[in-house]
DNA sequence: TCTGGGGTCCTCTGCCCT
DNA sequence: TCTGAGGGCAGAGGACCC
């Protein structure tokens, strides 16, 4: 019986094994052996990555640092540095390419491959998840795992089986490679938890066990209208392919961006609509600029905020034409920011584009560039000279480079922070290495 | 324990138009 | 002219993923 939902094809999901904490290992020899977390080292900050000798002290990702500190006090924690680990990564991906056209990056770390086709070539699923195992080892020092099955999501839970396990003297390797066959996909699935399926978080697990389904098996059993009425038309009929291991979703290699956000969790709470402004205009600056750099451009211009409560709400607006340009997202999120009362401190601040399609550059008004106070008045053709001119320079000389008028003013270090901020604020509130890209 | 950042997708609701 | 149904769209928020 095919299951699969695609007709004999071999999919393979490949996960590099704790690749930012294993990147930094790797160039940097004293911490080999060591409990290394990269992440925020600050009171607000996260763990990204733990090696596997952290992980033994119970240390995970998206765990706030302040605990990971408490479960292993002995760690070294690293700030990270996304520009070194998405240079690996770009390698890591270019020996997938060397073995099919039809790679799918997930992130950084993971990438689906369809090999259907290139069988007769590199030899079957297995074959080709061990020389690529052998590759990465050899050109790059890093370990990766594994998972050969006939759809993506028994691919990737595939992987789950063959990875390393944590122990305090480094990781204890694991198969490396693990493989469904056409055939035994249900019988794979049965026994795991549920909470395995791709989509159930810790709000559908409750659900889920409320319903009495703990294990995929159980879930494999449900009539389709039944977890439909309790979990929504959607995530019903998904999980209900899931259980029963149909997923014909294919791989689909350059996938496009739906939205270019930006967001930061501040050291402390600002109350100030002047220095929330600043912070403004600096995030739609850098979702600008990497619109710009995806030649993409947006009609819904959204802002996000959380309060020190942790209550968030967004506010979002769609505009007549897309736009890609700093002054023009400033405009919309500031109309947006101005109706909310931001006194009682907010917490986290975000910026986003959305409705992103081709770039349809600097489609500005006159009227949006005289009414933008960043923004100096212009006609179109020579704000897009202006808005090539910044690229260029920053090009060359770095992102501080040129700073919009807004940041300049005072010219205090926060000001000149340039943007991903992946990991939480670090002690000090200031930029670390990852901020840079 | 006290909760980051960058995304995608889904659901619900309200508004407008036919 | 009024009213309700239904579709399309936008906005808001929630859940989930890495």
């Amino acid at each position: 019986m095919a299951a699969s939902g695609g007709a004999g094809r071999t999919i393979l999901h490949v996960d590099m094994d704790a690749f930012y904490a294993s990147v930094e290992q790797l160039r940097r020899p004293e911490l080999r052996g060591k409990p290394v977390v990269v992440g925020g080292s600050g009171r607000r900050g996260v763990v990204a990555a733990a090696s596997y000798e952290a992980r033994a002290f119970g240390v995970r990702s998206a765990m706030p640092s302040m605990r990971a500190r408490t479960l292993c006090p002995q760690a070294v924690f690293v700030s990270g540095d996304h520009a070194h680990y998405a240079e690996v990564s770009a390698r890591v991906m270019a020996i997938f390419a060397s073995m099919t056209p039809l790679v799918e990056p997930l992130s950084l770390d993971e990438a689906f491959l369809d090999v259907t086709g290139v069988q007769r070539l590199h030899g079957d699923g297995p074959a080709i998840a061990a020389e690529i195992r052998r590759r990465v080892l050899a050109e790059e020092g890093l370990t990766c795992s594994v998972g050969v099955a006939p759809n993506k999501f028994l691919a990737k839970l595939a992987t789950e089986q063959a990875k390393p396990s944590a122990s305090v003297r480094g990781p204890v390797p694991g198969t490396g490679v693990a493989v469904v066959r056409p055939g035994d996909e249900r019988a794979f699935l049965r026994p795991l938890p549920v909470g395995a399926l791709w989509g159930v978080g810790p709000r559908t697990l409750e659900k889920l066990h409320a319903l009495g389904v703990r294990t995929v098996g159980q879930l494999e059993r449900m009539p389709q209208h039944q977890l439909v009425r309790a979990l929504g038309e959607a995530q019903g009929r998904h999980l209900h392919d899931l259980a029963h291991a149909v997923d014909p979703r294919p791989v689909v290699p350059d996938q496009r961006p739906k939205s270019i956000s930006h967001e930061e969790t501040f050291a402390e709470d600002i109350d100030d609509p002047r220095a929330l402004h600043t912070e403004l205009v600096r995030m739609a600056d850098a979702v600008a600029r990497r619109a710009r750099h995806q030649e993409v451009a947006g009609r819904t211009v959204a802002i996000k905020v959380r309060f020190g409560d942790f209550t968030t709400i967004s506010r979002s607006v769609t505009l007549p034409q897309a736009v890609d340009t700093g002054p023009a997202i400033v405009r919309a999120a500031t109309q947006l920011l101005d109706q909310i009362d931001v006194a009682p401190g907010v917490r986290l601040f975000g910026v986003g584009l959305a409705n992103l399609a081709d770039d349809a550059p600097h489609q500005l008004s006159l009227d949006d560039l005289t009414r933008t106070a960043d923004a100096p008045a212009a006609d179109g053709a020579a704000w897009s000279a202006v808005t090539e001119a910044v690229d260029a320079v920053r090009a060359r000389f770095g992102d501080d480079a040129l700073l919009p008028a807004a940041l300049a003013e005072g010219g205090s270090l926060r000001a000149k922070r340039s943007g991903d901020q992946q990991w939480g604020p670090d002690e000090t509130g200031s930029s670390g290495p990852a901020d840079r890209v």
